[in-house]
DNA sequence: AAGTGGTCTAGACCACCGG
DNA sequence: CGGTGGTCTAGACCACTTC
C-alpha cells in the first residue's frame, strides 16, 4: 500500500527533521537570517523540543546553523577555508604567519607534551599562547611549547609585556633551521579556556591540529591548535615537489 | 561591594560528570573493558539517564568510549594515526595506496562536484567507490570522481566485475602526470550509506577530506573521503619522515 | 522583563545483540 | 528472551542577551 515509509527502516524523527530543515535552509532562508525559536519550531513539526534540538545540533555540527543563547538560531555562512601549512618550511611566527601572540610563560607541560618534545618530565618549556582570527572572527586558539634548548639566546627576557615576550621567543626560533614537521588532525571538544577564546560554549566541537617541528634532528617545538569545527574548513596545499607559487594576489611589502 | 565575583558558576552536571568519568577511565579502566550500563551509571551518579548520556556522547566524540547498541559501552583504544598524503605526488590507486576499490559507475555528479571538476552540468564522470581499513577495521569511505577526459583510453570498458572496473580506471589515471593536489578537512556527519560502510549509525561524526588533483593545469579528479572521527587521527608527514605515535591519553593499569 | 537557547528530569518505547 | 544503547516525550528551571 502506501510505500511512503516505515516499510522496514523507521527513520528516526530527528533524522527526517534534519533533512526537511536542510532543504528549507537551502531554499527558503538566506545567510544570517534567524529561524523561529525552538519551541515554535518544535510545535510546528509536532515533536518535542528535545527532538527538534537533536536535529538542530547536527545541523550546527555541519556548519549550517549557528545558535547563541539569549539570541536565537541563525543560518550560518559557508565554512571559511583556513590554510594550514601554506609554507611547508616555516616556523611559527615567520613572516606571513597569521597568528597573534598573546602570552608566554614558562611551564612544565603535561606528560604527553614532554614526551613528544623529548624533554625531561619536570623541565619547564616556553608556553606561548596565540590566537588566530579571520575576518575579525576568532577561529583558533593555540598552545605552542618550545623547549629552552630551541631558543638558547634568550637569557635576559626582561618582558615589556606578555605579547612582546611571546614575540621574542618566536623571533629567536627563526634562527634554527627547520627540517620538517609532522601534523595530525583530530576531533575534540573545547576545553573551558579555549571555548572562551573561541566564543563558544565548553565542549563545542573543535578540530585539534597537533604539529611537531624538527630541527637538528630533534623536536624543536610542538603546537596544539584548536580550530572551531563549526566554522572552519582546514585547507592544505601540497605541491608535488614543484614550486607553484604563482600567486596572482601577491602583496608587495 | 563584595561584588567581586560570582561565587557560584554552576558547572553543568554533564560537564562535571565528563571530568569524573575521564579520570576514572584514566585510572580504573583498561582498553576494551565494558562500563556499567547507562541506567546503572546514571543511578550511581544520581542524575537522569539523559544527563549521563550527554557526558558519554562527548567522551565518545573525543574517542575515549565506544558505544554499541545491544552490546554496551566499552573503553576505546587510543585513536589510530591514519596517514594522508604520505606520498605527495601520487594518484589514488598508485602503488602503496591503502584503499580498496569497491565499485565504479558512470554518474552525473552533484553540482558542487561538477563545478570543482570544471565539467559540464550534465556530464557523466567515473564515480569510484573505495573503502579503507586499518587493522581490519573500516576507517573511511571514499567517492572518487574522475572526468572522462582524465582517462581517455578507456573506451571498451568490458567489465569483469565492479571492483575490476574501478581498478581499470585508477590504472588509467596513472598515465597522467600529477601536478599538485589541494586538500581540505572539515567536520561532517555520516550519510546513511557511509555510516553503513563505517559500521556506525547515520549522523555519526566524520572527518571529511576533500582532495582535488590537478594535471595538465586542470582538475583531473576529485576525492571525497569520510573518516570515522571517533577512531581516526589524520596525520600529515612532510618528505617521507617516519611518523611517531603520539599517545594523547595516559593509561595506568 | 521578556525571550532565547542550555540544562535537567523521570518516565516510555523501540531496535539491536547476545545467549 | 533479557539486556543494551537509541529515540522520544512533556514538562521544568537556569543563564544569557536584548530591550
Amino acid at each position: 500500500m502506501g510505500t511512503t515509509q516505515l516499510e522496514s527502516v523507521p527513520e528516526p524523527k530527528y533524522w527526517h527533521l534534519k533533512t526537511v530543515l536542510t532543504e528549507a535552509l537551502d531554499s527558503e532562508f538566506s545567510v544570517g537570517e534567524i529561524l523561529p525559536n525552538e519551541r515554535d519550531l518544535a510545535a510546528r513539526f509536532g515533536v518535542a523540543r528535545a527532538t527538534l534540538r537533536q536535529a538542530l545540533e547536527q545541523l550546527e555540527l555541519e556548519g549550517r546553523l549557528q545558535r547563541r543563547r539569549g539570541v536565537g538560531t541563525t543560518v550560518a555562512p559557508p565554512r571559511m577555508g583556513v590554510a594550514l601549512g601554506t609554507d611547508q618550511s616555516a616556523w611559527p611566527g615567520a613572516p606571513g604567519d597569521t597568528w597573534n601572540p598573546v602570552d608566554c610563560t614558562p611551564e612544565v607541560p603535561r606528560a604527553a607534551v614532554a614526551t613528544a618534545l623529548e624533554t625531561g618530565p619536570d623541565e619547564t618549556v616556553h608556553t606561548v599562547r596565540r590566537s588566530r582570527t579571520v575576518h575579525g572572527q576568532p577561529v583558533a586558539a593555540e598552545l605552542l611549547y618550545i623547549p629552552r634548548v630551541s631558543v638558547p639566546d634568550l637569557s635576559g627576557i626582561d618582558a615589556p609585556s606578555a605579547a612582546a615576550r611571546a614575540r621574542a621567543v618566536l623571533r629567536e626560533l627563526q634562527h634554527l633551521e627547520l627540517e620538517r614537521k609532522e601534523s595530525a588532525v583530530e576531533l575534540g571538544s573545547a576545553r573551558a579556556d579555549d571555548a572562551k577564546e573561541l566564543d563558544r560554549l565548553p565542549g563545542a566541537p573543535v578540530l585539534v591540529v597537533t604539529t611537531r617541528f624538527y630541527a637538528r634532528r630533534r623536536p624543536a617545538a610542538l603546537s596544539v591548535a584548536t580550530y572551531r569545527a563549526d566554522t572552519c574548513r582546514l585547507t592544505f596545499v601540497d605541491s608535488g615537489g614543484v614550486q607553484i607559487h604563482h600567486d596572482p594576489h601577491r602583496r608587495a611589502s
